[in-house]
Order: C-alpha cells, then sequence, then structure tokens
DNA sequence: CCGCCTGGCGGGAGCGCTCTCGCCTCCCCT
DNA sequence: AGGGGAGGCGAGAGCGCTCCCGCCAGGCGG
C-alpha cells in the first residue's frame, strides 16, 4: 500500500536550490551567513519539495535531541485522579514547545520502572529530565542523580539536606500554611486543628511545619494525620471531632481532605464556618469552589510550577551547550525556587 | 565540569570483546546467529563498558523510532481537570514500556498548534500517533490523517462517516446510557430525563442516542444541553425542574454533571432516589464515591481504552514493518473498537 | 578424500545531517 | 589601483549504527 514515499533529503534540496549541503543546512538552521537571494531559493526548494529535517541524522552528530523526560513517579494510583499532573504536564508543554523542544512522558510504578528510567535517562535520548517524585524514600532521584543527566526536580526532593546539588521548583507550602492558620487564628479561631497529609511527603511535612511556625505545639491532639483523600479526611475530622469537640477551626492539608471534613461536619451538624471553620489546600477549582460551603483555600500555581522548571532545566542546559567554561564560581549549582501560594477566601472560613 | 564522559559506542565494545561491530551489534539486538560463548564475551563487554545503543544512529538507519506520539487536543482547560486523560495516559504508557516504546506527549490548543503537530507528525519522528480530539468539528484529526501516519484515535471521531479509512477505540456510550435509562424505566419511572454534555462530542452525542433509544423522543422538556460540569449540571436542573416538575429521574451525561444536578435536588429539597432518581456516567470514583448519596453510574474503563488504543496501533506499525505485502484483502483497514460499559449500583438509583 | 553447502563472523558502505576547513570573491582602506 | 581582510559558499569528513555481502570454517554427501 502506501508505501510512505522516501522524504526529501538536504542534499534533494540542494540539487533542486542549486547549492550545496551545507548552504542548505545553513538555512534551515536559522540562515545565518547565507545572502538573501540564496536564502529565498532553498526557501522556496524547501518548501517545493515539503523537505523536513531528520531529527535522528541531526542528534547524531549534534548530540542534542530536543527533548526533555518528565519523569513521574506514581506509587499510589490516587496520585493521578487529581489534576495535578495534568496541570503541571500542560505548563511543561507550554514552554517546551515554545522552545522547540519534545517531551518525552515517562510514568513509572515500581521498582522496576525505576532502574528502566534511570537506564534511559543514561542511555542520553533526551537532554535533560524533569522529576517528580513525591516520597522521601523514593530511590528513583538519587537514581536518576547518578545518570549525569541535568534535571530539575518538581517539589522539594525529600532527601535533600539542602547541600546537595539539587535543583528543585516548590511552592511556598509552609507560608502558604502559615497564612491559612494565621488567617483562621485571624478570625478569633482558638482551637485550630490540622489534618495532615502523608507526611513523608515533604509537601504534607511542610505544611505541617507551617502551622507549627503559628501554632507552636499546642495541644497535640489537634494534629491528626491524613492522607490527601477525601476518605482520609473524614476519618481524620470524626477522630478529631472525638479526640476535641471543642474544635473551633481545621487547617486541611488539601481540598480534597477537606471536602472529607466538610461532609463529616455537615453530618455532625456542626454549622461552618459558624461553628468550625475551614480552610484547604491547593485551590482545586472544581472541589473548592463546588464544595458546600465553598472552601477557602490556599492557592498553588501548578501550571506555573511546571514552566518555571522547564525554564530552569532550559537555561541549564543552554550554558552547558554555550560556554560550560566558567561554572559560576560564586553561587554553584544547588538551588530551589519556591513559588509563592496565595489564600483564596471563599465562605468556608 | 563533569562534562559527561563519551558514552561507549559499538566499535568500543566490539574491541574490548575481540570481535567485529556487526556481531556486538547482533548481539544487543537479540544475539540470533551468534555462538554462545561469543555472545558471553560481548554481554561481559557491553557490561562492563555500561554501553547503551545510540537510538539516534540506530534510527538513522532503521527509520524506526520506537516512540508513538499522545496528541491531546485541549480546547477548554475543563477537559484536563478531570482525570480521564490521566488514565488514558496510565493505559498507554504501561502498553507502551512494554514493548519498548517511548511516549512522547503532544499537548495543543488553538490552530497553530495543530500545524505544529502536523508538521512534527509529518516529519517522520515517530512511529505512530494516539489522537485524542473530543470535537466534532476540530480539524485536527484530517490534518493527521494527511500526515501520513499510523493513527488510531480516541474516541469515535465525529467527522468519522463510518466508511472511512479510520482506527479508533471508544467505549460503548450509547450502550452504557440505554443500561442508565433502562435501569431507570426498571426502577418505576416514567418522567426520565436526560441532561447532555456538549452535543458537539461524540461521547455526548452517543449518549443522548442512547437515551433516545429507550425512550424514544417522549418529551422534548425532559432533554436539557448541559457541558460536562458540574456548574452546567446545577443551571440544568434547575432548567429542568423549572420546565417539567413532576421529573421523577435523571440521567446525567456524566459523574460531574450528575454531582450539580445533585446539588440542586438537595437544595430543592427532592429527595434522592425517592423522589428523584439520578445516574451519572464515567464513574468517575472521587466523584461518584463521595456523593451525597453515593452515585449510581456507568463505568467505563478508560486506562484499558488507553492499552487497546496502544495495542491496536503496535500492532499495525508492526504488520507494515513485516509483512506489508498482503494488506488483508478481506477486512480492509477501517475499524472501530467499542468497550463494554457497566452499570455501577450505588445509591443514588 | 574432495568438493559443496551451510552457517558464523568480519568488512565496508551508507543512513542524513553538521561542522570544520579552505577557497574564492568582494569590499574597503591606503 | 593594489593589497589585505572579511565573509559567503562548497567539499569532505565523520557522528554510531545496521545490514548486505563475502570469506572462512566445519559438516556432509558423493
Amino acid at each position: 500500500m502506501s508505501d510512505t514515499v522516501p522524504r526529501p533529503t538536504l542534499e534533494a534540496v540542494a540539487a533542486r536550490a542549486g547549492v550545496s549541503r551545507a548552504t542548505v543546512s545553513r538555512v534551515v538552521n536559522g540562515g545565518d551567513g547565507v545572502r538573501e537571494p540564496l536564502v529565498e531559493r532553498v526557501r522556496q526548494a524547501v518548501e517545493e519539495l515539503g523537505y523536513v529535517p531528520n531529527q535522528a541524522a541531526r542528534s547524531l552528530v549534534t548530540k542534542r535531541h530536543d527533548a526533555v523526560a518528565v519523569v513521574i513517579a506514581e506509587p499510589e494510583t490516587r496520585v493521578f485522579a487529581d489534576p495535578f499532573f495534568a496541570l503541571q504536564l500542560r505548563g511543561i508543554s507550554k514552554e517546551l514547545t515554545a522552545h522547540d523542544n519534545q517531551l518525552v512522558l515517562l510514568l513509572t510504578e515500581g521498582r522496576d520502572d525505576h532502574t528502566r528510567v534511570a537506564r534511559y535517562l543514561a542511555g542520553g535520548h533526551v537532554d535533560g529530565a524533569l522529576v517528580f517524585s513525591l516520597h522521601v524514600d523514593d530511590p528513583l532521584p538519587e537514581l536518576i542523580q547518578g545518570a549525569g543527566v541535568p534535571t530539575v526536580f518538581g517539589g522539594r526532593p525529600g532527601w535533600g539536606d539542602g547541600t546537595r546539588d539539587v535543583v528543585y521548583v516548590d511552592s511556598d507550602n509552609r507560608g502558604g500554611a502559615r497564612a491559612a492558620v494565621r488567617h483562621l487564628v485571624g478570625l478569633g479561631r482558638t482551637r485550630v486543628a490540622h489534618i495532615t497529609g502523608p507526611l513523608d511527603q515533604t509537601s504534607a511535612a511542610d505544611r505541617l511545619q507551617g502551622y507549627r511556625d503559628v501554632m507552636g505545639d499546642a495541644d497535640p491532639r489537634l494534629v491528626v494525620e491524613s492522607d490527601f483523600t477525601p476518605g482520609g479526611g473524614e476519618r481524620a475530622m470524626r477522630e478529631l471531632l472525638d479526640r476535641c469537640p471543642e474544635v473551633d477551626a481545621v487547617f486541611a492539608a488539601n481540598d480534597l481532605t477537606a471536602s472529607g471534613v466538610l461532609r463529616v461536619l455537615r453530618e455532625r451538624g456542626r454549622r461552618v464556618p459558624e461553628d468550625v471553620a475551614v480552610v484547604g489546600f491547593d485551590d482545586m477549582v472544581p472541589v473548592a469552589e463546588q464544595s458546600d460551603p465553598p472552601l477557602t483555600t490556599v492557592r498553588q500555581d501548578i501550571e506555573e510550577m511546571g514552566r518555571v522548571m522547564t525554564r530552569l532545566l532550559l537555561r541549564s542546559l543552554d550554558r552547558r551547550n554555550t560556554g560550560g567554561a566558567a561554572p559560576d564560581p560564586v553561587r554553584p549549582a544547588p538551588s530551589g525556587e519556591v513559588l509563592p501560594t496565595t489564600l483564596v477566601r471563599r465562605a468556608s472560613a
């Protein structure tokens, strides 16, 4: 059948335009150092033949791929149930296409995948990697560091002791949590509880930290560990009400948790925000806006986070390609970029 | 700094193992036609040097890339808010990695992106494409067909007149809708309404069709068009109650819509399911299970859909590479695979 | 026992591109 | 008007791999 006609090569275009391969190459890659009339002739030949450069041939010599891997470690299924990654991917994708780079998606679950991913990255198929790994004990980041591929992490890696040569982008979880709790305190609430996320994730740990920044170690009964899910939020809230019925405010570690909290509160006949004020985290719009009452929450700009990660990575790739000479002796590589979070006031607090 | 040591080449491995490049190549690609002792020696050399084949060089000669593009046309932002694509991607990713293929993700919004994607696909960077385009008037599918890349569509393409040479995988939206409505009728409901999705999406159109299969054209007041969102569901339900207060059952085109429906029903003091029974579609677990009351809905296996699409594509790529000779004269190419949907009974109907 | 055939292995070409050279042209300065 | 320099362009050498082909060894039949 349609055995896909052989695509035209540089050679063919050169012949058609009556110039050398080198000149066509120059034109295709920006056209510097070629005089206008020739440029025009080559452009036309390219057009007529429908020439598209063969990326494989190009990579073979340049050793660049104009491709970036996005690694999403996803041990638990539920992680994927929220639009978090979708938004990240959007931001990443936009930024990548703006710079003519491709996005190679690597989804992992389980150990075998880890080594597979590490091998792939070490294989030099991509120029860099954007890695999301939520859990502190995840071996993946270390493996990837070992692969020698420029990498930017999404979220503060748990194992980073601060001095490591790690580049990451994170939301200001701690600051956002502080803002949330302060808001609650500002409302005159005195029994402000916190239902945490899984504390082996740095985002959850940081939010707890922010809560403690404001509340100190106050009443330990007011902190209940949970798991970022609505069901977990329900369980935690029941436990909380049993332990400490006089609670008058809850800072839930994310919006999903908050939705569980609201449900239990309704079920127990507590009015929100009159009896108990509730603040969430994430500003997952469909959840937060549609909840009853609409949820006051801390917004983080997930898409922007993806964008920033990408920019960071591309910039470091650029450096590597141009002047690796001076490796910036003043501020070495390690750095984390922390994106602001903002409190969004709705009805629940 | 660490200027990434040059990776070992086939040549290097060959030297180390004391054989020719060709032999190493043979071993790396399966080892047929090489005697055991040599295979072993080569394997060891590969191991010692940490050799990884250079995919670019390989593609250059084989003209295969072991990579598949996943194109997600996403005109509206909200599409991304539900876990639909995330699940698809999971299925696709699993199947792809099982066959040692990479996933190149192409997210699009807007016209410019369309031509960009078309160019990319036509550029022969990938072996095939998996395309999701929800709207009937989306020009993307046509563009992609034109690019001459083997393609499988996710969801029935709107412009397919049935006779076109199109391969797609879809859920049995129509059948699922029928099952939902029959269930409602079986409950003794006589005023069964349908709140549709955006009818320019085939899934929404098919669900409406399924509703009509059972209800005929009955009372036109019972069909309200909406947009797959909770807010849209609310508006539609209000309108429905105004138009036709005696409604005793609602089949919502998806779970998000159903959640809006439930909210309005609660607000208007109608009991679910006693006064009005409600059925959704999708079985988006977090929404359906957590709703109040838990939602009876039609489940579709999204992840499996991704898997099936991938299998279909890979199979056709295989054919192309091996014996394109006999293009299967009996059953030509065109085909759509329709995956079953099942009714999940919870409390709302 | 010799020739032939089979099968394992090496040599070499070439995939389509980039990039370094070196030549040649044209322009500018003296 | 002539010399020097700069810049435009072409030739050619690979990048790392696959695959075709041809050589050589070993096993068989005549």
